[in-house]
DNA sequence: CGAACACTTGACAGCCCTCAACGTGAGTGG
DNA sequence: CCACTCACGTTGAGGGCTGTCAAGTGTTCG
């Protein structure tokens, strides 16, 4: 918890830019703006030199926290990362979990700080893009700019999916829905995957109980949705929980 | 309801980009991005020769529909734009209410199709930016591009502010509290204003039912919290409203 | 082995939604 | 000027979902 902020402090853990960045940025978050046809080699070159490789990160470790000053985002190559904001009251409130692939720090643009704390849940590796730099290199590579603006604009209306009045089984269903599809997207498994953070982060994220978590997938199990043990989940019926989940995924 | 689409066929209704332009837009979101020290004047031009002014808007008339094809966004000059989705049982989800100064359609680069309706509902003004234009310009106005990123940064964090686990009346005051400081950044009144949306549109907003609007806004007044008549408010005791509406607003 | 923590399960209550009825104001046509 | 209509808003009664409180079980780790 009172470990250090790891994100303005990178230089010790930068890995050398080596010639597998390439290989080894292909499932990155910016994959397709770097592989994208229109951008030559230089300015490929350019964007891998910006990149720095942080972390490992232990579970616990912070990435950031809220009221820094930003200067940077970045994307999640392993791991899980949860960014929460604490109320006055020293209640906890969880934003979002984010993936391999995704990007977290983008809310931080305006205002000029974080404006709220990001922890890893477990081991965590990270990209880091120096804002002003990629936004520079930004204006020279319209691609960039664009991918840009694509994964700002994406983060505007995922937010608002769970703000929705649905029943805490459809929430909930629509949350295992979601992070199956984000799984799969970058080639993982799309029917058995763990849950990296704990029931009670679940709930806080879905604006339920942790009692309320626990009745709901111990149903979900009853009626044969999913198989649950511990953390590992299986979906045993893919489509009636996507069915449960369409009144809040809306599709 | 049944008005047609007036944003991609806005020639009728631009307007002639006089010399007023420079004053006329001093209140627009953008604004900043054209007033701020190092844009020279040729980019200033720019900037204002993309602008189409659309409007006026009939009170029902939609801006833009979920599905179409993304190519434009748009600050408010004047009026008030409601955005909302309707799900396949045909109930309609208030998205948000977009007062003078604020722009629309910025969830809609990601997908290059708008994900919700937009629709007048009062008199309504525009200023539409095609989309890759202002792109493209913004690759040669460094201010232009990080004032975009800015604004979508900031739109990132807005939805979330209303989710559900915080009562009623929170809502309600963080809502009424919201409106107040958005009117007041932009010159009106922070303590008088009129409420340009139904008592239906503000409940599936909050996402609460009507019937707790209604009741929550009579016992304000009761309170001597605020007074109300019709759809004018009139703010009696800010301290208190904002206290209220601190654990949802974070302040 | 014990402590701390996470998770589960049950009982109960409260907030708010639903359903229903009524009041109010604006617009219309006679 | 008034009756009428219709959408919007208000008010009341009742019930369901889920949060709160409490206790018990399972797991991890020192």
């Amino acid at each position: 918890m009172s470990s250090p902020v790891v994100f303005p402090r990178t230089d010790a853990t930068i890995l050398s830019d080596d010639g597998d960045s390439l290989t080894f940025c292909s499932t990155c978050a910016f994959s397709q703006a770097c592989l994208s046809e229109g951008m030559d080699k230089r300015a490929l070159m350019d964007l891998h030199v910006l990149v720095e490789h942080v972390g490992p990160l232990q579970p616990g470790e912070h990435v950031f926290r809220e009221g820094d000053s930003f200067s940077a985002i970045a994307a999640v190559r392993a791991g899980t990362v949860k960014t929460y904001q604490v109320d006055r009251d020293g209640h906890e409130q969880v934003l979002g979990f984010h993936l391999p692939g995704e990007v977290i720090g983008l809310n931080a643009i305006h205002g000029d700080r974080y404006p709220c704390n990001a922890i890893a849940l477990d081991t965590v590796m990270l990209c880091r893009f120096s804002f002003p730099k990629i936004a520079l290199l930004a204006t020279r590579l319209p691609n960039l700019q664009q991918h840009l603006f694509r994964l700002m604009s994406h983060d505007i209306g995922v937010a608002s999916l769970f703000a929705r009045d649905n029943s805490a089984d459809e929430r909930m269903a629509a949350f295992l829905i979601g992070l199956s599809r984000r799984l799969a997207a970058r080639g993982y498994s799309s029917r058995r995957f763990q849950l990296t953070m704990s029931r009670t982060d679940i709930a806080n994220y879905l604006r339920q109980a942790p009692e309320t978590v626990s009745r709901v997938l111990r149903r979900f199990e009853r009626e044969g949705l999913v198989h649950i043990k511990q953390r590992d989940v299986e979906v045993l019926d893919m489509d009636r929980l996507h069915e449960l989940a369409a009144t809040v995924l809306r599709d």
